[in-house]
RNA sequence: GCCCGGAUGGCGGAACUGGUAGACGCAGGGGACUUAAAAUCCCCUGGGGCAUUCCCCGUGCGGGUUCGAGUCCCGCUCCGGGCACCA
């Protein structure tokens, strides 16, 4: 018989669904559509097991999609531009175009050579300048209606990638790309004003509740951060001005004992002008400026500050309270300047404690008395208010509400929100971005690009050196003519952040060679929002929070008219796989260890032969030497094998951990496979389907009960729960029985056939989403016409898929004590007496009296007795 | 510290709304075929008790609800992730 050979009919069906344009789809009224995403890749070369989990899951959806009839769209593209294109640039000397083309180009191959169902028409890159040139335009948009600005502000500067990063993007005080340690820098920059839509971002994650995994929702929700207070304005005494400061805690108000401000604190100048503290402050100031951010910013810091001189007055108490510079106040904040209530909030506490200021109690918790003498740390609880002039008594939930109804009352202040979120930086001082379309001009100022002159190309020639931005230096490019004046006029230099290009790359794809603007609204309404978006999580705050923006502002400058742009979203668990560590040599690639697991890694001629540690499963990572390579694999067993195995080894959301013997098992069962339906193919090639249930013979009923069977639960795991490990599962167990029956059947008679033919045909269906090379090949050799892929997903009849008998469960006190047979349906008391009767149930009720028996039908019998 | 997840055989993982714990796969053991090996096929495989028929124990730990709990409730432990002086 013919041997599987994936490579062969892998390729050969790849070519025929490239000719045939199995994939392509065009946008028909009138048909249900259903746009399947998966976040597209940085063309840094290779793909990744990663990458290969991710596309395999996503063509399962899109693939089962389509087979139910929907019209599905499912792209993939480029996101193209980013720093490692200009490293290589710097590095080997090749320019970031042709790095990222020729590693566009293979990737590109690799993931044909996965049989993914792209259509490869829509097929996108965000460097080129049809795509850029729409962000330009936008860009210009959102400058007109203020959506975009510039500001000079302290900003995150990572000094190895020699760039601006935004607050999204240094994660624990660290680049998010390379891991270097993130230092501030003031500069002018380029904002995008995500605040303005905070509320909206926020109120949005309640309707993707149960759609979006429930992790993603609560990380967005806390870097949004929405905090519901008090502003309040506190005037100095004895100057000019007033300080004001954000709190959530208007009901402590009658609690102040002092005011800390931050020392970038804006007036802090017009507090010490003329005080005797001045020097003291001011070199206080400077000190803390000194000390990175990030030590400043941590928890057990020690808190430190120096009294201003000034004092200003608590409006409700009438009390002059001093004002300190403190390092934990932080700038970019509320106002920069805080309230401090000692007796309830702990920073306040351990301030005070150091200096020496006094505590106020003004909530008492229930059945307790608080006496600031006594106190180790700051009450910050719930309880009564005391010592609060009219205030006191009253519950502090309640006071909050009332004490800003007074403060609005008295006009002191007022109710206010504050977020945690801030404006998007934009601005990248690297060369390949998408260029910030505006002019600098000595006369007229910051003027945008005329629409008429985008796109701004990047210029081709640019010295990669290694320092600075080189487009700074590329002279054609910098110096320009103002489009206001006429005059000379410079250039920016900066480039857009590359999480600009993927926020809306989802549009684009649409109608991706629309030449009026960046997508078509038509086919958007057609396409959009996407219905299931699969990718990892680690964009949960980055490239999820900044398209959900985008989009918003995209349907206020009237570009589209949804709000979300992902109506469900998956996140993918890690490929992982066990790490090999030498205590002499490090970590080890699988070929240096021994299967009695010691170290085979040679030196002067002598193997190493120390014990081996067994690490936990990591990430793939080149470092750690656990990294499987997918051409390998695909070279070794085929894409289908690689396929399967990614999809049955865990459940898409879970970390999935490599493992090699695990794969070798997929690949038998395509053999068992393929071994099946090649040897009985001339036998299955049948023409009618004619026979009845009742007349089959009870291994063939057992086929057609299990075929059905097996379609449910299949099509249950696939559509509603993405569990496709278990549909897998549940496909070998049905191939489990076909074998099991093989040789229990007459192959000479026609209800044989036909039955066999049947139940074959449904497997191979059931499989196409998730190995379609093989499932073509032999729906070929049964003698259908290809493609399998555009066939209907099979149905099934719910009376063949029930059981012609079921297990009862016999218990006795919740003891499983028997089991009988019995055809569905039987009444509970038939059940009963039935169970009454068995051996080992008469045994176990010998000298007991019987309580209570629980009938489930169909299930068990569950008998009391004592 | 706060907020999310998670914990089931030697391993990856199953178990719909509480109703046979361990599907499927891997690894392991035994056997068949073969001169032999590979491949393939069959059987066994949670722990224990002379054990295919019977019994006890068993889903991180301690309680509870229930005829019945991996599943629900309360209190912990450990692991993973996110946030972390945000006033």
């Amino acid at each position: 018989m013919e041997k599987y050979d994936p490579g062969s009919i892998e390729l050969k069906w790849q070519k025929y669904w490239e000719d045939h344009h199995i994939y392509r789809v065009e946008e028909i009224p009138e048909k249900e559509t259903f746009y399947c995403l998966e976040m597209f890749p940085y063309p840094s070369g290779k793909i990744h097991m990663g990458h290969v989990r991710n596309y395999s899951i996503g063509d399962v959806i899109a693939r089962f999609k389509s087979m139910r009839g929907y019209h599905v769209l499912h792209p993939m593209g480029w996101d193209a531009f980013g720093l490692p294109a200009e490293n290589a640039a710097i590095q080997h000397g090749i320019h970031p175009a042709q790095w990222t083309k020729e590693n566009i180009e293979n990737m590109r191959r690799q993931l044909k050579r996965l049989g993914f169902s792209y259509d490869w028409d829509r097929e996108l890159a965000t460097c080129d300048e049809e795509y850029y040139r729409w962000e330009q335009k936008v860009f210009i948009e959102m400058m007109n209606k203020g959506l975009a600005y510039r500001k000079r502000s302290l900003v995150n500067w990572c000094e190895h990638c020699q760039t601006v990063l935004a607050n999204e993007q240094v994660e624990g005080g660290c680049c998010w790309r390379c891991g270097h340690p993130v230092v501030e820098r003031e500069l002018e920059q380029w904002f995008f004003k995500t605040t303005q839509y905070a509320e909206e971002l926020l109120e949005g994650l309640d309707r993707l509740k149960g759609r979006w995994p429930d992790n993603v929702l609560t990380m967005q929700r806390n870097w949004i951060g929405r905090s519901e207070g008090a502003l309040i304005r506190f005037p100095l005494s004895g100057r000019e001005g007033a300080i004001e400061i954000f709190t959530t805690r208007p009901d402590t108000v009658y609690g102040i004992t002092f005011m800390s401000v931050a020392p970038e604190y804006p007036g802090l100048l017009g507090l010490i002008e003329g005080n005797s503290q001045k020097d003291e402050v001011l070199s206080f100031v400077e000190r803390v400026r000194r000390q990175p951010r990030r030590e400043r910013t941590l928890e057990d810091t020690e808190k430190e500050g120096v009294f201003t001189g000034s004092f200003c007055v608590n409006p409700f108490t009438g009390e002059e309270v001093p004002i300190f510079v403190a390092n934990f106040v932080l700038v970019e904040y509320g106002t920069g300047a805080i309230m401090a209530v000692p007796a309830h909030d702990q920073r306040d506490f351990e301030f005070a404690e150091r200096y020496g200021l006094p505590l106020r109690v003004v909530i008492q918790p229930p059945g307790e008395e608080l006496r600031p003498e006594e106190m180790e740390g700051a009450f910050e609880g719930d309880g009564i208010l005391v010592n609060s002039g009219p205030f006191t008594g009253m519950d502090n939930r309640k006071a909050m509400q009332a004490i800003v109804a007074y403060i609005e009352e008295k006009g002191w202040g007022r109710g206010a929100v504050e977020y945690r979120l801030k404006d998007w930086g934009i601005s990248r001082q690297r060369y390949w971005g998408a260029p910030i379309p505006v002019v600098y001009c000595e006369t007229c100022g910051i003027v945008p690009v005329p629409e008429e002159e985008l796109p701004v190309k990047l210029p081709k020639d640019a010295p990669f050196t290694g320092s600075g931005n080189p487009l700074e230096r590329v002279e054609a490019f910098v110096r320009t003519t103002c489009p206001l004046c006429k005059g000379p006029a410079r250039r920016e230099t900066d480039t857009m952040d590359t999480f600009v290009e993927s926020s809306w790359y989802y549009f684009r794809y649409c109608s991706p060679h629309y030449e009026k603007g960046p997508f078509s609204k038509e086919a958007v309404e057609y396409w959009c929002p996407v219905d299931q978006y699969i990718g990892g999580i680690e964009h949960a705050v980055l490239h999820l929070l900044y398209s959900r923006f985008y989009t918003r502002v995209l349907r206020d400058l009237g570009y589209l008219e949804i709000d979300e742009p992902f109506s469900r979203l998956l996140t993918q668990g890690m490929v992982v796989k066990e790490t090999y560590r030498c205590p002499v040599h490090g970590w080890l690639y699988p070929r240096e260890v021994s299967p009695e697991l010691t170290c085979l890694r040679e030196e002067g001629g002598k193997v190493c032969g120390q014990k081996v540690e067994v690490g936990r499963s990591e990430k793939m990572s080149k470092s750690k030497g656990n990294v499987v390579d997918p051409d390998e694999m695909i070279e070794k067993y085929g894409a289908d094998t690689a396929r399967l195995f990614l999809l049955f080894a865990a459940p898409p959301e879970r970390d999935l951990d490599w493992s090699d013997q695990g794969i070798e098992g997929c690949y038998r069962f395509l053999n068992r496979v393929w071994r099946f339906v090649v040897s009985h193919a001339p036998e299955l090639k049948v023409k009618e389907e004619a026979w009845r249930f009742e007349d089959l013979s009870s291994p063939l009923r057992a086929v057609v009960r299990k075929l059905h069977q097996t379609i449910k639960k299949v099509t249950r795991n696939i559509e509603e729960e993405y569990h496709f490990n278990t549909a897998i599962a549940s496909i070998m167990e049905f191939l489990n029985l076909l074998y099991d029956v093989e040789k229990k059947v007459d192959w000479h008679e026609k209800a044989t056939r036909e039955v066999m033919k049947e139940a074959v045909e449904g497997m191979l269906l059931m499989l196409v989403p998730f190995t379609p090379h093989i499932c073509e090949e032999l729906w070929q050799r049964l003698g259908n016409e290809p493609s399998i892929c555009l066939q209907s997903w099979p149905g099934y009849i719910e009376e063949l898929a029930r059981e012609e008998e079921v297990t009862i469960v016999v218990q006795v006190n919740g003891k499983v004590r028997a089991r009988f047979m019995a055809i569905p349906g039987t009444p509970a008391d038939t059940l009963e007496a039935r169970a009454k009767r068995l051996e080992n149930v008469v045994r176990h009720l010998k000298g007991k009296r019987i309580e209570k028996v629980v009938v489930i039908p169909d299930r068990l019998v569950n008998i009391v007795a004592v």
